[in-house]
DNA sequence: ATCCTCCCCTAC
DNA sequence: TAAGGTAGGGGAGGAT
């Protein structure tokens, strides 16, 4: 529901503001109590992460999951729930199961059970196009997706998320829980508040995302040789969305190109910007969306050749929470040339 | 056989 | 699908 309509029905309805400087500041709290208690540690978000707790099994560990809990609520005021099991998808699993406020083992002897009655949707990396597609043929949950044959799923779903289906109705997971992550692409994009007059207004805007972009790579000291630009523009026959300055319901094409050499330069990303959009041959006042993205990595200061890859620790520490706050601030100058700001780096700000 | 591009799906 | 932005990943089909 909207904040508009919510104050409609209830007029004395108070709204609290984002305070993201107080999210950073938990998140700090959170990872720096996380990695008292375990040396591998994956950061999901702000809020959510994988521990291996492997090295630790000669302590109890639903009593050190205790302990963190206690020790996360005794510092942020905010609780925290906990899954363990196997693998990193029972645990995960087990984590939504044990919210509000609770911690959930799975041991090996129960998981048949647990997943047996389990949506289907509840699996992490299936949403609504998959298991509405499962719905249709009478499938909906994990034990009745295991009768059905690898060779029918993968007719369906294809190689990955055939086996995907396969395996985490079963409850098996062979991931491993990576400490440190590779970023793959860097870019930003604006959905909302963009109409266009003009072509010089679409122009403007692109010159505008492309400096955002050129900035958030110099911040991370990345360059790229891939650049996509993704544009959404009304549908034929969509009116104007209820949504305030919203996109509505939108058609979404892209068109990228790939470069010899890596770079961050802004005029050549403008360059580059200008060409892709022209590419796409849309009518500017059908624009509801545009979005930039680079990819295909490299570190700026190992030159290329460096095939490296680059490695980012979690955004959560402080010095990339600084980063976050000037790319948060820089978005503002995103809007359109009616003055339509925009709003970015939402924060989920529950921890449970 | 593998890679690339574009589109779609998913999670937070 | 009555949030929007960032990011990762996979599928289809064409290109190499
Ligand atoms: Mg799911």
């Amino acid at each position: 529901m909207f904040v508009r309509d919510a104050k409609a029905r209830c007029p004395h309805l108070t709204v609290v503001p984002y305070n993201f400087d107080a999210y950073g500041e938990v998140a700090d709290q959170f990872y720096g109590i996380l990695h008292k208690y375990c040396t591998k540690v994956q950061a999901l978000s702000c809020d959510e992460a994988f521990l291996d707790m492997t090295e630790c099994l000669h302590d109890n560990p639903e009593e050190v999951t205790e302990r963190m809990r206690n020790e996360i609520f005794g510092t942020t005021k905010c609780t925290a729930s906990a899954g363990i099991a196997e693998n990193r998808l029972l645990a995960r699993l087990a984590t939504r199961s044990a919210k509000p406020n609770g911690q959930l083992f799975i041991s090996s002897e129960k998981v048949d059970d647990y997943l047996s009655t389990l949506p289907i949707k509840a699996l992490p990396g299936i949403g609504y196009t998959v298991s509405d597609k499962l719905k249709s043929k009478e499938v909906e949950h994990c034990g009745q997706l295991r009768n059905i044959s690898k060779d029918a799923l993968h007719k369906d779903f294809g190689k990955k998320i055939s086996n995907m289906l396969w395996n985490y109705c079963r409850g098996i997971d062979h991931s491993v829980v990576e400490a440190v992550q590779e970023t793959k692409s860097v870019g930003a994009e604006v959905n909302w508040g963009v109409r266009f007059n003009e072509n010089k207004d679409a122009d403007n805007f692109l010159v505008n995302l492309s400096r955002e972009v050129s900035l958030r790579l110099q911040g991370c000291g990345l360059q790229g040789r891939t650049i996509t630009l993704k544009v959404k523009t009304r549908r034929k026959g969509a009116g104007e969305p209820l949504k305030f300055m919203g996109c509505g319901d939108c058609e979404t094409m892209s068109r990228s190109t790939t470069m010899t050499g890596a770079t961050d330069n802004l005029v050549t990303l403008q360059r580059i910007a200008r060409q892709l959009f022209a590419a796409l041959h849309v009518d500017v006042k059908e624009v509801r969306g545009v979005g930039l993205k680079m990819s295909k990595l490299e570190h700026a200061d190992l030159g290329r050749g460096a095939q490296q890859g680059n490695m980012l620790k979690s955004w959560l520490g402080s010095s990339s929470e600084k980063l976050k706050k000037q790319c948060s601030e820089r978005t503002c100058f995103l809007g359109n040339s009616d003055g339509i700001l925009t709003c970015q780096r939402s924060c989920r700000s529950h921890y449970q």
